[in-house]
DNA sequence: TTTTGAGTTGTTCGA
DNA sequence: GTCGAACAACTCAAA
């Protein structure tokens, strides 16, 4: 007799290659059901924002042409998780559901019910770790507690093995004799009414595909000058792979695989000191999660308990927030990046700094304003690593920046962004400003402004806040918490 | 237990 | 123009 069909709940695993959670279904021998259920209700606070919808919606597609070349497809539903598996159940007599672990802590507790009914109810349920290297709750220090420092979190991770990826073998699975009932993609209604996404389609390519490709380009191109290179927001001298590493196209198991294989000439690993500060950020990521996963209250609380009575700046109308969002600051390397952001649903890294301290240092609104935003507006949303950065940012997480620490916006557009090619590109009505204006329009003398075709106060905003007075009243406040038992 | 060393990404000031 | 110090203690990790 064959086995039962087996159930494969994807989520954020979007992958075929190195998928812990497809290689048992298929190693059971029955038919393989895979099934993406959108459960918006089931992410609790944080449904997911449009840019990572956008995303979402390209990648099951992908992922559906994928599975249709083994003689399979991909089950689309919508609803309730727990409900909708049942029904599932019913309908192909699986005898087996298993799927990937996420962190999230809504997440955690809602499949530690499936997995709890399904098992009642005699089915095999099983999960298994397919996003990280490490999973939060086996990594521990010396006191069994969990790390709050990154650099001894990351020196102990250096000393576990990290498994080799597992391939999916090219065969097709036994068919379903009846084949349960699949929505539409369009009727998950993933994609914006109104259209903003214009740009996405020309930098991204979802997909397992597409990460692959993307990880080949950069462990070829970038990955050895990673550590110079990285901090330049108009080269590609990053990675990119946050979104396909968030809804698990690619595993940090086949980013590491690919770092170590460019090792195999010297056998020294990591294999350049650029693939060194690479793998280091991968750690970040893990150890975004080991925070969320130890301490998740911290996407609404900071986790240093006294910041939650820090004295935010009031908005009256929520003119600051407003433009800040729009790229409308009047420092260009700010505005540069949120229009970045919302032109492409991705901002470089050194960036992200730079307009996260300008909200919580500059305009001094709260670091939960900009976690909001980002959250809608990035493609690699992700609950972890975005509560990380911003209390990063704001002082308050673990880790964190010094209150001392005001990024400069004029300097760090000097530092990084020397010939403002960036800003010339998000921001184009400063673009025939030359270098040395066009980090700071307000003090270029009127002709060349003229020259330039740039009037202040009408085709771009003045600074609206004088980063000097902003600096030294941020710093007032920041220290303040600290003198206040 | 106590002690010690260390801690992603910066800016400004003054010598 | 360049360079080091100050910013401010504090917490964490490990010996």
């Amino acid at each position: 007799m064959p086995a039962s069909p087996a159930i494969l709940w994807f989520r954020q695993d979007l992958r075929l290659q190195d998928n812990p959670a497809l290689l048992a279904a298929v190693a059971r021998g029955g038919a393989v059901v895979p099934v993406y259920i959108l459960d918006e209700a089931g992410e609790g606070r944080w449904p997911m924002g449009g840019a990572s919808r956008w995303w979402l919606h390209h990648a099951l597609s992908s992922l559906d042409r994928d599975l249709r070349e083994r003689g399979s497809r991909l089950v689309l539903a919508r609803g309730n998780s727990g409900e909708v598996l049942k029904d599932l159940v019913r309908a192909t007599g699986a005898g087996a559901v298993y799927w990937n672990r996420r962190y999230e802590p809504t997440i955690i507790a809602r499949d530690k019910a499936i997995k709890a009914e399904l098992t009642a109810a005699g089915l095999d349920a099983k999960s298994f770790n397919s996003a990280l290297l490490n999973e939060p709750h086996t990594i521990a220090n010396k006191a069994g507690g969990p790390f709050q420092v990154f650099t001894p979190y990351w020196r102990h991770c250096l000393t576990l093995p990290v498994a080799a990826p597992e391939k999916l073998g090219a065969g097709a699975w036994p068919a379903l004799e009846k084949c349960p009932r699949s929505l539409e993609l369009a009727e998950l209604g993933l994609l914006p009414r109104i259209k903003w996404d214009a740009g996405f389609g020309e930098v991204w390519t979802p997909g397992e595909a597409g990460a692959a490709k993307r990880l080949k380009l950069f462990a070829a191109q970038a990955m050895d000058a990673y550590a110079d290179t990285r901090n330049l927001p108009d080269r590609d001298g990053t990675s990119l792979l946050s979104p396909w590493l968030h809804f698990g196209e690619l595993s940090p198991r086949q980013v590491w695989a690919a770092v170590a294989a460019r090792s195999k000439a010297s056998g020294v690993f990591p294999p350049s000191n650029g693939a060194r500060f690479f793998l280091s950020e991968v750690g970040w990521r893990e150890f975004a999660h080991h925070l969320l996963y130890h301490f998740p209250h911290t996407p609404e609380q900071p986790l240093r308990e006294e910041f939650a009575r820090f004295a935010w700046a009031e908005d009256r109308g929520g003119a600051k927030l407003a433009a800040w969002q729009r790229g409308r600051t009047g420092y260009p390397i700010v505005d540069a990046g949120m229009r970045q952001l919302w032109n492409t649903g991705w901002m470089h890294n050194r960036v992200r700094m730079v307009v996260a301290s300008f909200l919580v240092k500059h305009l001094r609104l709260s670091w939960t304003h900009g976690a909001a935003w980002f959250w809608d507006t990035l493609v690699d949303a992700d609950l972890a690593s975005n509560t990380l950065g911003w209390q990063w940012s704001a002082g308050c997480g673990a880790d964190a920046a010094p209150y001392f620490r005001v990024f400069a916006p004029v300097l760090q557009g000097v530092k990084f962004d020397t010939n403002g090619d960036y800003v010339r590109r998000w921001v184009p009505e400063l673009a025939r400003l030359p270098a040395e204006h066009i980090h700071a329009p307000w003090e270029a003398p009127m002709h060349v402004l003229a020259a330039a075709g740039v009037r202040l106060g009408a085709d771009y905003p003045h600074p609206i806040v004088d980063h000097a007075s902003a600096r030294a009243s941020a710093l007032a406040a920041f220290k303040q918490l600290r003198a206040t038992p």
